[in-house]
RNA sequence: GUGGAUGUAGCUUAGUUGGUUAAAGCGCCAGAUUGUGGCUCUGGAGACCGUGGGUUCGAGUCCCAUCUUCCACCCCA
């Protein structure tokens, strides 16, 4: 196919019959967020190069090789964002928020970019719902984050989802971990595959999840980060689990689990499901306190999480959860003639103004093909309109479901006489 | 980035050991004694067989390349 009628690699077109589940998906992420009280913050598709490379991390692939990055004409280094967390966190630096009502809390739906190899689940255009809270050092905080989520997925009646939580603790803790580390997998230097030694130099962590088999074997006899956490970073990662679990909210501790985004601290989570092969995240984040400072602004505690809307929406189907049905036509208007199209043409607007939603025949076509339409439309109710009811001034309605049929008299009290039919359909 | 598959009308597919104008179902459009849907019947439109090369007298069917989608790894949402 030529290029001009075939999208990019790894971008979607979202059709009628799909769009109007996004919709529902949405209906439910904004309502659930107000519920919380978080606010919406709209964020550029794009930002300074190196916002994402300061705040997501050099060494993380993502900035390394995944990123849209490219020059504009006046020479700035530009990239189409990655993830949500660092366009809203340099919103809230930008723009003051810090001083105002602690703690800020915001949410946004968002698509982000990504230059990977595509698989199901995992496209170069995808959209993300995130949350972001600042200001909220407190345990509860982290709870409370985590239940956002899981109160979406139950809302959505999303099932066998795994929540693991970890800690990897502060600065601190993590630089005694990472030594530990070093010096455990420094006498196996030999065995591991080339990236983790790689890894070994840069980011010790990583290896923990290296899926090579030795490298894993390896892994398993690794020191736990849960045993270098410092006596504050303990006490926190216990209250969070003693939050979530006064909130029933069932989770595993997984000391495997390492965001791959640089900026995490302390909790870290992910809501993983195995209905949708290889790509298991759903949803995934976590504390980082060190953020906000890193980019220059004073410092200051915060936390949130992204979710993968292709993936709800993927998983939501495989689990055959239904979705709402979409609007339909209330009222077909069909008509024979030129004049009587002209009148149901007129009457359709009308209907329009008072809440219904009516159709005609936009096309020009005969009253046959006109019926068919309005059944495959699921149009709930019909009448045909020509010179016999516009002489005697009244008309049939029909029920297209049960074949009933109403007279309707063509006045100024049409839209009322309709409601009363259709209300006698509800009842 | 590594490895393995896939690609025929809008959709789902058939296409024999390469051979004349590439089939079917669904969908779409139009009809069935000229003003009415869902069933049935009839007809029609719609595919340069992903794209570009090559082999051959001749390729949807063989070879190469490229693109697309999918699976595993990787990464992450």
């Amino acid at each position: 196919m030529e290029l001009i009628t075939k999208a990019p690699k790894g971008t979607q077109d979202v059709l009628p019959g799909q769009s109007e589940k996004w919709q529902a998906i949405e209906k439910v992420l904004r309502e659930e967020a107000a519920l919380y009280g978080f606010s919406e913050v709209r964020t550029p598709v794009f930002e300074h190069t190196e916002l994402f490379q300061r705040s997501v991390g050099e060494t993380t692939d993502v900035v390394q090789k995944e990123m849209y990055t490219f020059q504009d004409k006046g020479g700035r280094s530009i990239t189409l964002r990655p993830e949500g967390t660092a366009g809203a966190v340099r919103a809230f630096l930008e723009h003051g928020l810090f001083s105002a009502a602690m703690p800020q809390k915001l949410w946004y739906e968002t698509s982000c970019y990504r230059y990977e190899k595509m698989q199901k689940g995992r496209l170069r255009e995808f959209h993300q719902f995130g949350v972001e809270m600042f200001g909220a050092a407190d345990p509860f905080a982290d709870a409370e984050v985590i239940s956002i989520a899981s109160s979406i997925f139950q809302r959505l009646g999303v099932k066998n989802l795994k929540l693991e939580i970890n800690s990897i603790g502060c600065p601190t803790c993590r630089a005694a971990y990472t030594q530990a580390l070093k010096e455990y997998f420094g006498q196996y230097h030999d065995e591991l595959c080339d990236t983790c030694r790689e890894r070994l130099e840069k980011n010790p962590m990583r290896l923990l999840d290296c899926k090579v088999p030795r490298c894993h074997e390896i892994g398993e006899g690794a020191p736990s980060i849960l045993d270098y956490l410092d006596d504050d970073c303990k006490a926190h990662f216990e209250a969070v689990k003693a939050a979530l679990d006064s909130l029933g909210i069932a989770y595993t501790v997984n000391d495997r689990i390492v965001r791959g985004l640089d900026y995490y601290t302390r909790t870290v989570f992910e809501f993983t499901t195995e209905d949708l092969g290889s790509q298991a995240t759903v949803c995934g984040g976590g504390r980082y306190d060190g953020l906000v400072a890193e980019m220059g602004g004073q410092p200051t505690p915060a936390l949130g999480f992204g979710m993968g809307l292709e993936r709800l929406l993927l998983l939501m189907e495989a689990q055959g959860i239904a979705f709402p049905p979409a609007r339909p036509c209330d009222l077909y208007i069909g008509s024979i003639g030129e004049a009587a199209r002209r009148k149901a043409f007129a009457l359709a607007g009308a209907m329009r103004q008072s809440g219904v939603a009516a159709t005609f025949d936009e096309v020009g076509r005969g009253v046959k093909a006109q019926m068919k339409y309005a059944d495959k439309i699921g149009a709930r109710f019909s009448m045909v309109l020509g010179d016999d009811e516009l002489a005697a001034g009244k008309a049939q309605i029909k029920n297209m479901q049960t074949g009933e049929k109403h007279e309707i008299v063509l006045d100024e009290t049409f839209a009322k006489q309709f409601a009363a039919i259709d209300s006698s359909l509800l009842s």
